[in-house]
DNA sequence: TGAATATATGAAGAATTTTTCATATATTAA
DNA sequence: TTAATATATGAAAAATTCTTCATATATTCA
């Protein structure tokens, strides 16, 4: 508080990059294609680590360091069974992307 | 072609691996700090390869090498007016798919 | 409490990605 | 044709990301 205040166009200017910093992460969290294949075993029901470890054929440290960065970048939220975790798509905004980018790339390559 | 007949089920598993693979290239395209702020900048007009690299401050190959990317996964196309490439989004779904990512960042973090 | 099971995490090595540097290609202008 | 300008590109260096390995933490069960 109490900071120089600025021009209206500077505050707009630095919202974007705020924004832009944000969606940077937001797309990074989904780049990688081991934490793709979590979001779209997620995207059909929750699933607890091993599960998702042994869908993907890949060790339980490995799939536990992706899920964490799916949780910083909030795409997937969890809940605790007894010594389970498991895991879910954190909102309607994560299907939605989701889906546009399914829409996108079938338009693009029509498979088939 | 004359390929050994699948069942259904298998055929849908094969077409989901396939739309996972390209939604996986797709995010991955998004996924760079770099490329973040190229397709910002060319949400809001055309530009060269030159002034990208004069609005990011950053050398002109590095922005070659990023545009390259791009091309690959057809976020942007570009069209050549004498010695200069001009580049722009390729297509709806790259706004669409954007204004969605940004829309959730903003609900998310709600700035100001 | 001790053993078993599920998940998390720090650090190091492996793998991938990005940038730089040097230079090539293409277009225009003199 | 030569010089100047805009962009592209291969290879190496730099930076970042991902996985593994070892181990820690948490929970349940006997």
């Amino acid at each position: 508080m109490a900071e120089p205040k600025k021009s209206k166009q500077e505050d707009y200017h630095l919202l974007d990059e705020q924004v832009e910093r944000d969606v940077a992460d937001l797309f990074k969290a989904f780049s990688n294609p081991t934490r793709i294949k979590i979001l779209f075993a997620l995207k059909h029901r929750k699933l607890t680590v091993s599960e998702i470890s042994e869908m993907l054929s890949m060790s339980q440290s490995a799939i536990s360091h992706q899920l964490h960065e799916l949780k910083l970048a909030r795409l997937v939220k969890f809940e605790k069974q007894g010594r389970k975790v498991i895991y879910e798509l954190d909102d309607d905004h994560i299907h939605d992307i989701f889906d546009l980018a399914i829409e996108h790339v079938k338009e693009l390559y029509h498979y088939d």
